[in-house]
DNA sequence: TAGATTGTTAATCGATTAACAATC
DNA sequence: TAGATTGTTAATCGATTAACAATC
């Protein structure tokens, strides 16, 4: 299975992945494409195409199982097993990622919060004691940390990435509004409320647009 | 200018606006498609082609005057003037959205936030009091308010995007992990931080991908 | 067996890119 | 004038979709 697979099927996995775990929780246990379309907004035929490029999973004139289908996305996708984040930044922001349920549910697991707050640092979120962003190289190697969660103030988020990125991690989630760079071979993904809104405010200002996205 | 343009296009601009802005405040007058190419990760042929769809911006042998490019394409997406918007949700989310520095930058103003926890309301986040529940439709009203952002618990996330809704907002953002539905001429854009970490752990666990996103 | 729905091929469609003439 | 870079066309590429045979 060399074939390489186009970037907008593994965009789409997530989504699928989204409607098949709560359509399980529901208690349903089977789906065809055409319903799997109509909840995720997905062309059928797309769907399956999407899934072919992994195997088959479906069965004819019947659908997919869907406790199946989801154990196949998230063995694909790599969430299938649990994995560790640190979280720079215990600000309301950091706060609000800690917490966050959708998180849990993917099997990404909150390992070490740190902040440079003197007031914060011994406290904790949850489970979770805040560590000085002094140790951030220590523990990030001692839990063999993959992923970081930036949370702090703008002015800190390129050093944090440098350090994060030094200490191993591999994949980098930027919530502040800068645009920080990474080293080769450490993936980026900034999440900017903004950019989302703009990209509305074009359809909304022509009075167009019901997509969803 | 009747033709379609393609939603590429209009997801591609905020990308080119904030790389524009940046260099704005760093006092640079002109950039050309191919350095503007560099920065954003997009092929300048591409970046040329985008802006045609609107008009010709650039002076052929010099590229394009970055404050002018600037203003054009906020003009383009709308965010040339102020657009106020709602927040329904005080905790450690919705506090961190109404202190967000990018919104203010583009345009956008947090006109009104929403809780219903009685120890909340009437205390401010910023220079904004936060108002009951049950207030929501009157201010709203009041204030023309076409934006509303969700961060309240996931299980109230439905009640509140249809009461947004009825009450005039046309774009809702959401920032629960729930999924919503909205009605017919209503643009929901969900901001669900678990998508995307699946999305580039697919890259995580191949050991590939460098893809900036 | 009849009905349903997948997996897969082939056709369509649109987006990206390369190339270059226009022109600053 | 020479060099640079746009605007635009045409070629390439890839992704989406329709259609249908395979098969549950």
């Amino acid at each position: 299975m060399t074939e390489r697979i186009p970037e907008g099927v593994i965009e789409r996995l997530p989504a699928y992945l989204n409607i098949l775990i709560q359509l399980r929780e529901d208690g349903v246990n089977t789906v065809s494409s055409a319903r799997l379309g109509e909840l995720t907004c997905v062309n059928p035929a797309q769907i399956r195409r999407d899934l072919t490029h992994f195997g088959s999973f479906g069965k004819r004139g019947v659908g997919y199982d869907i406790p199946l289908l989801v154990e196949r996305i998230q063995r694909i996708l790599g969430s299938d097993h649990v994995h560790q984040l640190a979280l720079v930044g215990a600000g309301n922001l950091g706060s609000a990622i800690a917490g966050y349920h959708g998180l849990r549910q993917h099997g990404f697991h909150v390992t070490a919060i740190f902040d440079n707050d003197p007031k914060k640092v011994g406290t904790s979120i949850g489970d979770i004691t805040i560590q000085p962003l002094g140790q951030l190289e220590q523990s990030l190697r001692e839990h063999d940390i993959r992923i970081g969660v930036i949370a702090v103030p703008p002015e800190a988020a390129q050093e944090v990435t440098d350090r994060l990125a030094s200490a191993g991690v591999r994949v980098v989630l930027n919530y502040t509004p800068v645009i920080v760079r990474v080293p080769e071979g450490v993936t980026l993904h900034n999440t900017d409320p903004v950019h989302e809104l703009l990209h509305t405010l074009y359809y909304l200002s022509r009075r167009e647009g019901v997509a969803r996205v």
